[in-house]
DNA sequence: CATGAATGAGAATTCATTCAT
DNA sequence: TATGAATGAATTCTCATTCAT
């Protein structure tokens, strides 16, 4: 789930300025206040998240975290950009120069990475996703989180194509999509324990394999 | 997503009683109430649902909501019975008499017809699921809900297998939880416009019928 | 704690009048109302009283209780009644031609069998007591419960004093109004045990034999 | 009606803490607003006792009430806390060299005083022992509050058996007791008139000072 | 930067009461 | 008589947000 990092979102904001573009200063405190968050809305969902606990939690007073964040949606803005820096970060080292099948192999060895050890990535995407059905400005951001990880992931069936390991007629970018959907229902019901999820995303990538590569293996 | 009808789950039950296991009478009422809290988790997701709302899309007095469901559990917990019946009904005809081959292009054809005529029964699903994290009763239904649809899947697939279409190897199991994880996804990024859907849903059948069938047709 | 019985307060009423005069007909169905009401009231308060509850113990619908009681003060009112019925019941059989000590005694003994055998008289007694502060109703019926119960702690002293056996400068009224105001004090702090019960009403009874009887026996 | 002060409940307390053990900070607002819930209960009752209405009489946002009382229950154990240092505060001040039969005699003039000048102390006492039937934490307030009193009543009628005032063979435990009911009883039947009142503790006074009294003085 | 105090605008829920049948 | 359904008017409590200091 690493994603072609393309134009960096502006980053900087003046206080007290339009709420819909304020953006927090980087500092320590800010993204003491953005993990907590991130924390509460892992645990109790975003419906569940309440600008005083986040306060509690940092150990300030809830006035001072609107100091940093003006009102509510700029705080969630903050954890979507969190999130995605999260999500940018890969999970298992790839050297650029590996085969396409290894590049998609260690796609799937990420997921599964982060399926284990930081679950709550995925429950806290699945989250602001279902935000963004309603609100544009978030839907933004993830639609730019999405094209990331498209474009990464095509670039490695591209890679593949021209390697020969992979089909020519291959459709990059449905295929891309699907592996994208079918990710992403990984998310959905609740914690899998780690021998049904190793079992479910083994499967997944041979049916990837199979689909992509030029030789069937079955 | 049609799934295999079992065991039938109580549905009669007495005003306050117990509201944790409450169940409304079904009547005129009591389903005006349900779809108007459907429609509304459809349009606000289940944190913008009010049973306020809810009273006066029915016109009603929101403490008459309360003599039919007594809190605002009971009133998710029959949304969520609803949508369970939604998605129990089949959107697709289908014959069982028909090839194992016809059944599963037909369960392809179904989600895309939901996803085009009441892609809001996605939504709310997705929404009861990311709740199901956290509440147990909704859990608990939601499972129900996915044991059938499996059960339904894999029928499916042993049949193919019967038929010899699909390979004698196939892992029943991990396929068709493969084909959920995958077609949940698709509820996951806004809405879809109805172009890309039927591609990427073309694109999914094709995998999925080139995983299974025993003589790969690519 | 038994009372001079005085003039009768009237006891019919029409249906749907003023329902401020209103008394409910005596019938078996009221007068389970009544009871149900009552024994709530000892349970929880008059705080804790709902229509509903009673309606619900009695089994009939809440509004079949309206028909009998327009209102729920009539309700309460129709309480009153009831529990000045049970104090009006002496305990302990009293012959009339007993010594006026013996009557004394007897009306402790009277005492002491209602805070163990019936302990919510007491409870429902201060509960409306208090209500009589700022309720004129209620306060006129205990009024007359109180002058009946004096008069006859009354008419015993002055059978004393005619005997010979109390002091012949006792001030009667205040004597009567003394112990009325001990004997209610002992359903003030919870629920006392028996033992402790005795041991205090054993000690309060003597103190008023020493303060009322010519020959002091100390 | 003092109390022999012994250990000292604790009296801080933070916001949002266990609401159950929770104690408001002791400034000005926080007693204000006690006052103001005190003065409602003498009038209405905890029956009657509103939080709004507390608030507008303390001129406040009633979300700020919660800001220092994060409940109802927490405002009446303020409630009770600031009556029990009301209570505990002697009306007449009384010399501790006094003889026994003084402090004894004190004792009845600071009931005097208190009926007269305070009588709301008495109503707010019989509401909250009332509610003690149910309710446990106001139960160990009271309870408290009451064993002091005894203890003080206890040594006052020890000191008079040292002081050979009193019989020597005086029961003082039940004799405390007794006094305790029959002064709590006072509080019981609606306001009493000056006179009345008067009379029937003067009344009081003498028939106790009759029990306890080496010498009879009738 | 930081905070304690304050608040307006809801939110769910309760409950006595009414009314057509 | 009896009731199921309905309601208006509260009532407690919550929470993001503001502001003087």
């Amino acid at each position: 789930m690493k994603v072609r990092q393309t134009s960096r979102l502006s980053t900087k904001g003046k206080r007290k300025a339009d709420p819909s573009t304020f953006e927090a200063p980087r500092n320590q405190r800010s993204s003491e206040i953005v993990q907590a968050a991130y924390s509460l809305i892992a645990e109790k969902g975003l419906e569940g998240l309440r600008t005083r606990e986040v306060a509690d939690r940092v150990g300030i007073n809830s006035a001072t975290l609107h100091y940093y964040f003006p009102d509510k949606e700029a705080l969630i803005r903050g954890v979507v950009e969190h999130l995605m820096q999260e999500l940018q970060t890969p999970r298992t080292p790839t050297s650029p120069s590996a085969s396409a099948l290894d590049q998609l192999r260690a796609e799937f060895a990420d997921i599964r990475a982060r399926l284990r050890e930081a679950p709550e990535q995925l429950v806290v995407l699945t989250e602001l996703a279902l935000r963004a059905w309603r609100d544009p400005a978030i839907a933004r951001l993830l639609q730019y989180l999405d094209e990331g990880w498209r474009s990464h992931l095509q670039s490695i069936l591209e890679s593949g194509i021209a390697e020969k390991t992979f089909r020519a007629n291959l459709d990059v970018e449905a295929t891309a999509s699907a592996m994208m959907s079918q990710l992403r229902g990984l998310g959905y019901g609740g914690p899998l324990d780690a021998k049904k999820l190793d079992s479910l995303l083994h499967h997944i990538a041979l049916q990837t394999e199979h689909w992509v590569r030029k030789t069937p293996f079955l």
